[in-house]
Formats: structure tokens, sequence, C-alpha cells
DNA sequence: TCTGGGGTCCTAGGACCC
DNA sequence: TCTGGGGTCCTAGGACCC
């Protein structure tokens, strides 16, 4: 028997907030983003789409496009709430839900809609229920698995409910444009239009008659699309994960180019002090510091560094990303500088990395001392030791 | 005022150990 | 002897998503 996953998709959400917060900003042309020399349209409002806005253009372009386009700076705290209670209200209906991002999730709904005669007429009550708690709409899709889900909450907006059965999710999802399946950016959509793919079917064809072009071209990515494009694939909500966060950076594009090394010092140092705040905030350390460089011509690079004990002083990765850029920085105009923290470990169950001749940094408990110590001469090589299996065993 | 900032996952090569 | 593999960790870059 297969599952009922439904995907659901706050439309507009960031602008939706702010009309929320200022109802007199309905049906105008709104814009939420930043509006310095690198700002770009994050989302907008329908009106502002007629115009030809879309989120990710810069938004002086957007300007160009809606003179009288009006632009409200991103307000995270306040899309953070409205985003808890959207998934609150969620939770109410199953625990089998997946947070994906700020404004989308997916949810099991196999219980909650197995014995509903009529589902459209169950998640337009959802729809509106939604909207009574928390003035937000949504898109939902429905399905077998995450994608088609997916890409049914994408097929009707905004307040659409699509549902994608086996026996007719072909009709609607492969007349559908490649370059707006979901996986298929920018990069590889022309690739494979140049094959001649112009739509998720064309793509489904050509997969199916095992094209060797594709499977070269999408690597491990074609077994997922494969499955995808014949109505198979993930259909695991993980609702009760304990995946936590794999790093955590900051980057910032500078107030005008620059090759000043000091501004670059003050820079990093505020950035390095911003993920270590994040980091101690997620009670996690990391062994991995990568600095990251962006050229006047958008040429990324990134120079990573890995040490041996994790931290997250501020000063320990501010003097780590100073150290990277000392070596591989050759006096460019640069525009942009990032920080990142990687290799994370949490705190509760901190890995010490320890030798036979070096614990100086072990806990103080002379027991855990005395059973590491131990544990070593036995394995005569480093090694890691958990505090908290240390704790157990020592008991 | 040309083109954000937060992430995840994959690939491919090299070092090193057994 | 002129040629191993398996496994892990690290680095750098690229693609994608919201």
């Amino acid at each position: 028997m297969s599952k009922i996953i439904v995907h659901i998709d706050l439309n507009y959400f960031f602008v939706r907030c702010e009309e929320i917060k200022d109802p007199t900003l309905q049906g105008q042309p709104v814009a939420v983003g930043h509006q310095g020399r690198a700002g770009i349209v994050s989302t907008c409002s329908y009106k502002a789409r007629e115009y030809g806005v879309k989120s990710g253009m810069p938004m002086f372009q957007a300007i160009e496009k809606c003179p009288n386009l009006i632009i409200k700076p991103v307000d995270f705290d306040f899309y953070g709430v409205l985003s808890r209670e959207f998934i609150l209200y969620v939770l109410s209906f199953t625990k089998k839900v997946e947070v994906a991002s700020v404004d989308e999730c997916y949810a099991d709904f196999s219980d909650v809609l197995k014995n509903e005669k009529d589902p459209i007429g169950f998640l337009k009550k959802f729809q509106k229920g939604l909207f009574d708690k928390t003035k937000l709409y949504c898109s939902i899709g429905v399905s077998t698995n995450k994608f088609l889900a997916k890409m049914g909450s994408d097929y009707k907006k905004p307040n659409g409910i699509t549902i994608l059965r086996q026996k007719d999710f072909k009709k609607i999802i492969y007349p559908i444009q490649i370059a707006n399946m979901y996986g298929i950016g920018k990069k590889t959509a022309p690739r494979l239009q140049s094959y001649g793919i112009k739509t998720i079917g064309d793509l489904a064809d050509k997969i199916n008659s095992d094209d060797n072009d594709i499977k070269n071209l999408l690597g491990k990515f074609y077994f997922t699309v494969k499955d995808w494009v014949n109505g198979k694939g993930d259909d695991e909500i993980k609702y009760d994960s304990d995946e936590s966060v794999k790093s955590i950076g900051t980057s910032t594009t500078l107030p005008n180019d620059s090759n000043d090394y000091e501004e670059f010092r003050n820079v990093l140092k505020m950035l390095s002090f911003d993920v270590s705040r994040r980091a101690k905030k997620e009670n996690k350390l990391g062994k991995t510091i990568t600095l990251t460089l962006k050229d006047t011509n958008f040429i990324s690079q990134t120079k990573a560094l890995t040490i041996k004990n994790p931290t997250n002083n501020g000063n320990d990765i501010f003097n780590y990303a100073l150290d990277i850029l000392e070596k591989c920085y050759d006096g460019r105009l640069m525009r942009l500088l990032g920080v990142t923290l990687s290799n994370l470990i949490d705190i509760k169950d901190i890995a010490i990395q320890m030798t036979f001749f070096d614990y100086k940094d072990a806990e103080e408990d002379s027991k855990t001392k005395l059973l590491i110590n131990d544990l070593n001469r036995r394995l005569s090589k480093p090694m890691l030791i958990r505090a908290s299996q240390i704790n157990k065993k020592g008991e």
C-alpha cells in the first residue's frame, strides 16, 4: 500500500508576511530583499510579477521593470514566527512532518486521508484552517512520494491543490518544461535541451531507453531521476530525525570591491565572531574552517583548513581564517568574503582527539583520564573517545 | 548600485594506512 | 619485483535549492 505524501508550500511567503504586518500592501507590487549594492529580490508579490519582477533578480533591475515597486527589507525574525505557526498547524494533523525550508514542508497524510471520501474538500478546509490561524496561503501537492508531491504543489499557485495519482501523473508531469523540474537547475537544463529534451516526458523517454549520454550527464543522480519520472521515489518523511546542521557559515559582499588587507581583517573578524556565536548557540564545535573569496569577475574560490581540536571560539576561527587568507591572497580586488565552520561535532558528545602522550585537554575527572589512558594503551594509537561513552562505562 | 546569503550533496584527486 | 586494492580523511569546485 503506497503512502499519501503531501508537500505544502507557502505562497509568496516573505511578501505575504509583510502584508500581514501591513495589510495596505495587499494588491501592490511588493518585493522583499536587500537594497544595497548587491541587492536582489528574495520574493515578490503577484502584482510585481505582472511587471516581470522575479525572485533572484537584481533589485535595480526589478525597479527598472516596475518603477513603483515597494521594497521591504528582510525580517527573518517575523518570518520565523509565522513559519513556526505554519509547522505547528500541520503538526496538528500528523506528527509525520518534515520541514524542508522556512516556507515548505512534507507530511505523511496516509492516516489523515485514507478514509477521506473527498480529499480535495478536506484539503480546502485545511487551507482555510491555515488561513484562519495564520493568514497565510498555501499550495498543496498530493502524491505517493516527495518528488511528485513537490511538483504537485508547484503546479497550481496560489492556493492550488494538485493530486497526482499513479494512473495519471504523467498527464500532468510529462508536459512540464525540463527547466521547471525539481533538481534540474540552470546548468543541467541547457545540457539536456542540447540532446533534444524539452520536457520531463522527453527526459523519461530518453532515460527509459537507457541513453548513455544522459546517464553520464547526470551521474549518480540519474538513478534518482529515473525513479522520479516513472512515478517512484523517496516517500520517507524524516519527522524525528536526529540529523543536525552540518556547516555554519556567513559571507558578505563588501561595500566596494577592495584589495585592502586591513579591511579584509576587519571583515573576517566580524564574520568569524558571527560564525562563533551561531556555533555556540547550536552547541557545535567545528574542525574545518573554510575561507571563501569571490573576485570582481564572480569567480569563487574556497580554501579550507582542518585542525586537530575542534573549536567554536571566535578568535580561533578568525586567526585560522586569517592564516588561510595570508597563504592564498594574491592582491586581486575582491567582492565577497566568507567564513564557514564545518566538520561539526556536538558539544554533548564532544570527541577528544588524543594520543597516548597528549591528553591535556581531557576532562579533569581522574577516572575518565585513567580510562582513556588505559584504552589508548591497549589500542596503542591515537583514537577518538567520546566523553558520553566514557561516562557510561565509567559508572 | 550589475548579479544575496543560507545551506546540502556530489565528484574527483591526493595523502596515508594496512 | 615496476605494480595491488580497500578504506578514510582532506581539499576544491560545482550544482542545486530556498
